[in-house]
DNA sequence: TATTATTTTTAGGCTATTCTAAAAATAAAA
DNA sequence: TTTTATTTTTAGAATAGCCTAAAAATAATA
């Protein structure tokens, strides 16, 4: 149905189209894609004939209502793939993007169907973004960090912002991943240091910390 | 490192090779590719350049030793995902080649490793084929149709001959799936039927069904 | 508003892969 | 062995996607 090339460009059109209202600039799509602005107009027209965007010359694109869900579609994949990788092949969460990036490019209703279904249907990816639905709506994505929370305010964790290895191992051992429930029990203004309570356990963390994990209340 | 046209000409020509031995013909090739002679003089050229076959015009080629080893990780990869298709995500034996036909391009050596030890690393696919190892060996298939055993012999099932919905089905019923380990108990030798243990279970099959299943002894 | 800077498009090429048609080599048949 | 048939290769062209360089449109500045 669609080249490769075509889910990339419409995928990138969908999330520049979110980053900021109206049409999308053909230097931003170049940009990236990491390719020239040419190569991105002859794509912009080509997907213009295929009726997945609307391109005015000179002004910009705008995906119609087909582009998106076709965009939607590739990101839903994306990050399904991505569950997978981290959930039940147990990669950091900072290792699957390049892996996932060829992934959501399968081609297959059924097999989508299928992950879906095996992965329990997540709301979010590894990274805290939510995964659009089977009919391409993506939920307002309501993640903020945990040093956004107050005390007594709680929240499960959705992701993490940065992932160095070292982050990653630190989460390993306090036993903290994807669907965890955490709950502020105390908050330092002076240093924005935190006390949260993490299953049974209760731990200080720092405000380093707190800025680097993404929660959804 | 290769293209998806190259994976799948070392793929073909390593399992060409294997029907018969010595070179392979452009024709072969061609057939099995489903593509033109001429397609086929074309890639062969580039993939000797790049030393993955030795190549003799109008001689045919045959796969060097690194060419083998490239092919053979294509097939183990493209069997990995069949048995994650199947076990994993209860797709049934023989809907599995298509989607597999794809994952097997996808390249991440880390993630056939994982996908190898999260699936236990099977021996064969769900059509009973063996599965090569990391370097490539792929052993000598020792399958045989269930047909061909004899009273009080045993077995574990690895596959299908054939696989109309109906069969699958019917194994479904029976409980029998890959890894399943089945006993001969009887045997007819007038129309070949059988009586079989299959867990605590021993029922009659006719010949025909004995006819379709793979057994690895 | 005139000029300069930036963005975007067009024109023309390049590479990978495929194709068709014609030529060349090999194999089979008379 | 000569002729015919088959196989294989070469030559030339098409398509997708990308590139560079130059032209055109738009935006910013004087």
């Amino acid at each position: 149905m669609f080249t490769l090339a075509e889910e990339n460009y419409l995928k990138i059109i969908f999330h520049l189209e979110h980053e900021s209202q109206g049409e999308v600039s053909t230097n931003a799509i170049a940009e990236r894609m990491e390719t020239k602005p040419s190569s991105v107009t002859d794509m912009v027209q080509k997907l213009a004939e295929k009726k997945m965007l609307v391109y005015k010359r000179y002004k910009g694109t705008q995906l119609t209502e087909t582009g998106r869900k076709v965009a939607a579609d590739v990101i839903r994949k994306h990050r399904l793939w991505e569950v997978f990788l981290v959930e039940k092949l147990k990669f950091h969460w900072d290792e699957v993007h390049e892996i996932a990036e060829q992934l959501e490019h399968i081609q297959s209703e059924e097999l989508i169907i299928r992950l879906d279904k095996y992965l329990g249907s997540p709301q979010f990816d590894p990274h805290g973004d939510p995964i659009p639905d089977k009919n391409g709506v993506l939920k307002r994505t309501e993640k903020k960090l945990l040093s956004a929370l107050e005390k007594n305010q709680s929240g499960v964790c959705v992701g993490v912002k940065e992932s160095e290895p070292e982050f990653l191992q630190y989460l390993d051992k306090k036993k903290i991943s994807i669907g965890t429930k955490i709950k502020v029990l105390g908050k330092e203004f002076f240093d924005g240091s935190m006390i949260i309570l993490v299953g049974n356990d209760q731990f200080f963390i720092s405000h380093k910390i707190a800025e680097n994990l993404y929660i959804q209340t």
